[in-house]
DNA sequence: ATACCTGCAAACAATTTGCGCTACT
DNA sequence: AGTAGCGCAAATTGTTTGCAGGTAT
């Protein structure tokens, strides 16, 4: 789904610093396509370079979201996980059996959202949307 | 928005043990249109009786919402928030300036997110969906 | 050179839990 | 009477932060 994204090109971009283990875990978010949380980046992270820090990690996950590199998502497991920000906007389904996440797009539900919004007297700026279901052929 | 839904009732229903701190924890659900968090809950409960623990709260809320008497949401702001689980299902649109929560009912959004799941192989079980938007007209 | 970054450990905030005592049923 | 619930304080979990030393620009 994740279409490489270079995000050290990005940071420099922004003025930020490129550190070696910004590169890391610039690396290790590029090349996941799931939604890790902290600790497991930390886990992939450490894999190249066992001395990174998990306050680095935390740092780092922040700066980069607040740059706009990386969506937070919540899932309701209590922690945050991460995505590389790519410019197709997207919402996700997630197994409830498996705990697989399943990204999806859909036009119609956008524009509907906005509707609805708009009928209750706001400008819709941002929402979150999870479905959660259970596979239907199991057999998969 | 919110029936009143006797709580006390349902606890009795479920074989609950009815104490005095899940008397008053229930009353205050009941009266509550908003969507407080435990804090708030043990807030208002101790103008009630002063004498009640937040763990308590935060054990009743937990009982409360595995016997489907109350729902969680998690707005973003960090903790949980709780409402009384009526019949009439709705979503929430928050006001991100001043935090104020609308719900709402689509049922267009309802079978859309049905359909969804579905095409992607998948039966819905569940879902949550927040719009966060900013108020058109600010002279309301 | 210097301002920014890192690792470490301590601090935090929300929530859970062990324990001895109390109160429903 | 006996089990389940309560209050308290300590423990857990996810995350943030102060500080002393290191590093990118």
């Amino acid at each position: 789904m994740s279409r490489k994204i270079d995000i050290e090109a990005i940071c420099a971009e922004k003025g930020l610093r490129i550190t070696e283990q910004r590169r890391i875990i610039a690396k290790v978010l590029s090349e996941s396509d799931d939604h890790p949380d902290v600790e497991m980046l930390h886990e992939r992270a450490s894999a190249i370079d066992a001395n990174i820090s998990i306050a680095t990690v935390y740092r780092t996950v922040r700066l980069f979201e607040e740059a706009g590199i990386l969506e937070r998502h919540e899932f309701g497991d209590g922690r945050s996980r991460y995505e590389a920000a790519s410019d197709a906007h997207h919402d996700h389904l997630i197994d409830v059996e498996s705990g697989e996440v399943v990204e999806f797009v859909d036009d119609e539900l956008e524009e509907l959202q906005r509707r609805i919004a708009e009928k209750l007297g706001y400008r819709l700026v941002d929402h979150r949307m999870e479905l959660y279901g259970v596979a239907l052929n199991r057999d998969k």
